[in-house]
DNA sequence: TCAACACATCGACGTTTGTCGAATCAGGCG
DNA sequence: CGCCTGATTCGACAAACGTCGATGTGTTGA
């Protein structure tokens, strides 16, 4: 991948969680981790969340990604959700906006699906 | 953790998915991978779904884990969800029905959230 | 055979969600 | 300034969701 960044992950990494193989789930912790499944629980969010993960450098414009099969308010709704779950940013460069991953976030959820340990 | 198993894994791994930022969900892939999120969407359904899979053995009784606050229907209810998302499978010995956890759907999904490759 | 228990299904309900078109906001440019 | 383009917000509406109490199904044991 791209070796211009040392990956530095984001100093303010989500506490959350142990794997769930670990420890069971407090309740605080479910409406958290439940609010970010949910961002990615509709097929045309996450084939959005897919577009910008995939594209090079981790981010995308708003324009390179709106080819999903819904209408333009739509799209930013959708987006406006995955940004509120935490796991897009968004920056305005001038004409355009554009989305990037959150990577700390996103491996919070992974981390918490990792069954091997 | 238990040493009785030297927790062979399941040969039929999920075929979904190769990690998000290595290319585009396709739609079907998107819908199919959406359902599973959208299980782990709901923080009744995800603190059940913790607490087998934190139990020893990596399996549950429902009278195990039924308190979590709603009525015994509803927790039936969101069981049948997990289940008809491939997360979970059940099996009935006697008087209890034991839910366990599937652990080729779950680490196909983390598979998918893994951005370092 | 029948009572008791574990769990699932049914029917109904208020709430949330995904979607759209219309309107609005924000920058670039003539 | 006024216009065009990119993107968000608003208002509305049908569909899906989470929840419950009542009822049904299956198993054990007296």
């Amino acid at each position: 991948m791209s070796n211009l960044e040392p990956t530095v992950l984001e100093p303010e990494v989500a506490p959350c969680c142990p794997p769930i193989t670990s420890a069971e789930l407090s309740v605080e912790d479910s409406v958290r981790m439940a609010a970010m499944f949910k961002a990615l629980s509709d097929p045309v969010r996450l084939r959005l969340f897919s577009k910008i993960a995939s594209h090079p450098g981790g981010e995308a414009c708003v324009c390179d990604i709106q080819d999903v099969g819904v209408s333009q308010p739509t799209v930013s709704h959708h987006l406006k959700k995955l940004r509120e779950a935490g796991l897009l940013t968004s920056e305005r460069r001038g004409t355009w906006v554009y989305y990037q991953v959150a990577p700390s976030v996103v491996a919070g959820m992974a981390a918490l699906l990792d069954l091997n340990r």
